[in-house]
DNA sequence: GTTGGCTATATTGCATGCAATATATGTTTT
DNA sequence: AAAACATATATTGCATGCAATATAGCCAAC
């Protein structure tokens, strides 16, 4: 079952804070993250934050250059299409484990996120309905059970939202409507095989209304090709 | 395509070589790492030792308990099923992808990997034998060439180790002879049906081989489900 | 002999300061 | 004007020291 539910550690604390503001594209891919800066904003010391830099680094949202300090990453194409196979492979998975299992409080959990979507698309709060829709897919995997699978798409979601920040196509509409009601209301109804085929074609839609066909797209010179 | 080859930076090495040990069960389930006795024994200072141990715990390898400090991680039998669940899912995908456009340098690496594990054998070196056949698996999820799941098998590994340490049944022969030769051999000749085959049985025997049923188990008692 | 409480020890949590390195600014040279 | 260099500034890398907390050892009480 779950583990003892240990006193957040503060480096925690802030790394998840940090990650909220990557995932709302608060921040933007590539940022330098200075620690100094960051401990007169959090009012910490620089080591705390060192350890959330450090943390995140591990985590894949953050890197880490020798002598030069944290940056946001910035998926590549090629990383980013391999985020998205992953996602195609884990999430149907998501699916089965959840169904063989699911308890009532889950899906009022869900039946709570999806009206804070509704909300927030009302609003229309972009930033906002960006994080929510991938702590939906985060919160899936939490209730599926497998830490270890709900780990890496606590990974996987926040990187999705750099993607996107990096490869939308400006004028596309804030995510396909209402897909997560959808397959709620699939997983609510015990249809693995609607549920999972619905998931399959909602992760397709994220990814086919970006611009990850290498054209157009205003990155910089990818180095490794040319000196790897 | 892969990243450009930075300096390793010195807590990733040191976290590098206690992973090593702990996948040679030179370190065992639950043992305490203290960060002032890691200093010495490194000759760094313990805000080193702190980083490391710190990206350990993010990869999951190793767990903090705040205020008592850093513990090798010693997964429960539910959460040793949850690792298998999740190989089994993973490593038939690595090797579908690893075949897309493997190259022969990488048949040439994995030969090399079959002779130092062959050595290991010969000289009855148990530690280097349970830490190659971990790398095996390492090896092919770097080969395939998707980050995210090489990253993510890096993890599952050594907590694989762990978990053979923790309830792997004395008498038993270690590891199943030689399946990683034929795993080679099916993949060597483009066989990906057989290949995955082979692989998915792998890992069901060194799954089988242990003692995951909850019985005759020294452990501690489980207090989350109690308590929980 | 086990439990409870007290003191002494060891360990973690954390901030700070200094050296090493990288970045930015401004000046000279071609 | 552009490039190259030199200086000044800012930032990272790292060790250390002190306060807060936990562990261990000890003695008394039951």
């Amino acid at each position: 079952m779950e583990s003892v539910k240990l006193p957040k550690i503060q480096a925690e604390k802030i790394a998840e804070s940090i990650t909220n503001a990557i995932m709302e594209h608060r921040i933007a891919p590539g940022s330098k993250l200075s620690e100094s800066r960051m401990a007169t904003a959090f009012e910490v010391s620089r080591t705390k934050i060192n350890q959330s830099l450090l943390m995140l680094s591990e985590s894949g949202l953050v890197q880490q250059l020798p002598n030069r300090g944290f940056f946001v990453s910035s998926p590549s194409i090629d990383e980013a299409k391999q985020v998205f196979f992953l996602r195609q492979l884990l999430e149907p998975e998501i699916i089965k484990e959840l169904l063989k299992n699911i308890k009532l409080k889950d899906i009022k959990r869900l039946h709570r996120h999806l009206n804070a979507e509704k909300e927030a698309r009302a609003s229309s709060n972009r930033r906002l309905i960006i994080r929510l829709s991938g702590e939906f897919h985060m919160l899936l995997a939490e209730m599926c059970g497998n830490r270890y699978i709900n780990k890496m798409m606590a990974e996987l979601c926040p990187l999705t939202c750099l993607i996107i920040a990096l490869y939308d196509v400006p004028n596309t509409p804030a995510c396909p409507e209402d897909e997560h009601t959808t397959i709620v209301a699939a997983i609510e109804s015990g249809d693995e095989e609607q549920a999972i085929s619905l998931m399959k074609h909602h992760l397709t839609h994220i990814e086919m209304a970006l611009n990850l066909d290498g054209s157009n797209n205003n990155n910089e010179v990818d180095w490794d090709k040319i000196i790897g």
